[in-house]
DNA sequence: CGCGGCTTTGATGTTCATCAAGTAAAGTGG
DNA sequence: CCACTTTACTTGATGAACATCAAAGCCGCG
C-alpha cells in the first residue's frame, strides 16, 4: 500500500523528522475525517485518546467559562495542532473544538506519538518546539485581547482574518457577531455598534458577513493606538 | 566532586529521568545565582542562551506591550521554569523576568537540554509535559482575566497569593498596587478602591502590604459569580 | 406559515479610566 | 540631622467605555 503521508504538507513541515521505515508506521497509524462546518467534533470533557491536527479547514476551540459563558479560546488553521494544548498533561479535554468551515482532520494514536517522542529525539525537538510557539502565540493574543479597547480588538479580529487566514481585503466572515464577541470578551451589540462605526467612517464596507477593507492603515492605526 | 543537584527537589520532580552518569554532567553545565529581590535579571530582547529555572523564591515575568505599557505576564514560583515560554522557538526573550522576592535561579546551557532531549526520550516526554501544562495554565489564567469584574480580579489575585504561594490567610503583597494593575489590567486608583471596598465591608484586613483575609468565602464567591 | 436564531438600533445604567489633589513613607544629598 | 525629591498610596469628581434591556426586522427552516 502506497502512503500518501509522504506528500502532505504536514510531512514537509514536520515529519521530515521521520524517517523512511517510520513513515509507513507513522501512515498506518493515522486516520482522516472529514468535518462539515459547524459541527462539533471535540468535547470539553471527553477523554484525549489520539492526537489531532487540522489538515484542511478552519476551526474554533472553545470552552465553557467559570460563569458558563460560551468562550472563543482561539482559531486553528491547517498545520496547526488541535490537541497541543493539554495533550501531554490532561486526560480530558478542557474545551471543545468545532469546524467554522469543511475541514479534514488527521489523528494519530497517543501510543504512537508518545513512542516517537521516546525514539525519535528529533521528533520530540520538533515537538516541543511547536509546543513552545503554541505557547508564545496563546500568551501575545491573549495579553494583546486583556488592554485593547472595543475598537482595537475588532479591528485586530478584522485583519486577523484579512492577513492570516484569507490573505484578501475582501473575505466572507466565517464567524458570527455573536462568536466574535465570544472571542473578544464584549457584547453582541458592542461588536455590531463597532462594524457599524467602521462602516459609517468609510474604513469598512459591509455586506451581511462580507467585508470589505477599504482602508487598512486606518484599521492599523487603530489597533495600534488602543 | 560532589554533585549537589542529586538532593535538589527539582531532580527529584524533574530530573528523575536522567541516571546516573548523566546527572554528573548536568551538575557540571549548571550554573545557579542568587537575585535580589527588585533586581531584573532577564530584559526583553536578550539573546536567549541558557535555560532558567527558579530554584528559591519568587519573581515576575513583564513585558512592554504594544502600547508602551508595562504589563505582568505572570508570576513564577519555586520548580517553575522561567525559559520555558519561547526557549524552543524564538532567538531573544520577549519579556523581561524580575526578583519579587530574594530568589535563586539556576541555569543550563541550551546545548545541554538540547542534547538531553535529543538523547533522552523520557527527559523529552518530562519536558514536553512541563510545556504543555504551562500552556494550560495560561490559557486558564489568560482567559479567565478577560471576563471578570475589577471585584473578581482583585479577589483572585489576593487568593492567589493566600493559597498558591503563601498558603496562609495572612501575607505580605510581594507587589506593589501598581503592580496588580499592571497584572489585572485596571488601573492604580481601582486597585485602590476595590482594595479599600473589600477592608470597609469586612472582607480583608489591610496595613500598608500586609493583607489579612478575614471571610474567605465570600472572597470565593466573589469571584465565581463576577 | 410561524418559529427560532442572528442582526440591528435606541435608551439607560454600570464599570471603569482619567484627571486632580493631597498624604505618607522612604531614600538623597548637603 | 534636616530640607528635598521621589515613589507609593489614597480619595473625590468627572467622563468615557462598555453591558444590559427592550423592541423590531430579517432570514432560513421545518
Amino acid at each position: 500500500m502506497h502512503c500518501e503521508c509522504e506528500h502532505c504538507d504536514i510531512n514537509n513541515a514536520f515529519y521530515g523528522a521521520i524517517k523512511d521505515a517510520s513513515v509507513e508506521r507513522f501512515c498506518e497509524a493515522r486516520m482522516e475525517f472529514h468535518v462539515p462546518a459547524g459541527k462539533k467534533f471535540i468535547n470539553q470533557g471527553d477523554e484525549i485518546r489520539n492526537f489531532k491536527y487540522l489538515k484542511e479547514g478552519l476551526i474554533k476551540l472553545h470552552r465553557i467559562d467559570s460563569n458558563a459563558r460560551e468562550q472563543i479560546i482561539s482559531f486553528g488553521r491547517p498545520m496547526d495542532f488541535i490537541s497541543i494544548q493539554n495533550f501531554f498533561s490532561e486526560k480530558y479535554y478542557n474545551y471543545s473544538a468545532t469546524a467554522l468551515e469543511n475541514s479534514v482532520v488527521c489523528q494519530f494514536d497517543m501510543k504512537v506519538i508518545n513512542e516517537l517522542i521516546r525514539t525519535n529525539g528529533e521528533f520530540a525537538q520538533k515537538m516541543i518546539q511547536i509546543s513552545s510557539m503554541a505557547l508564545n502565540k496563546t500568551i501575545n493574543t491573549g495579553l494583546d485581547l486583556i488592554r485593547k479597547t472595543m475598537y482595537g480588538k475588532i479591528a485586530g479580529i478584522i485583519l486577523f482574518f484579512s492577513n492570516e487566514i484569507y490573505k484578501s481585503t475582501e473575505f466572507d466572515l466565517p464567524v458570527s457577531r455573536k462568536e466574535i464577541g465570544q472571542f473578544t470578551g464584549l457584547s453582541i451589540e458592542t461588536v455590531i455598534r463597532v462594524i457599524s462605526e467602521f462602516r459609517k467612517d468609510g474604513i469598512i464596507k459591509v455586506y451581511g458577513k462580507k467585508i470589505e477593507i477599504i482602508d487598512k492603515q486606518r484599521l492599523t492605526a487603530i489597533i495600534e493606538h488602543s
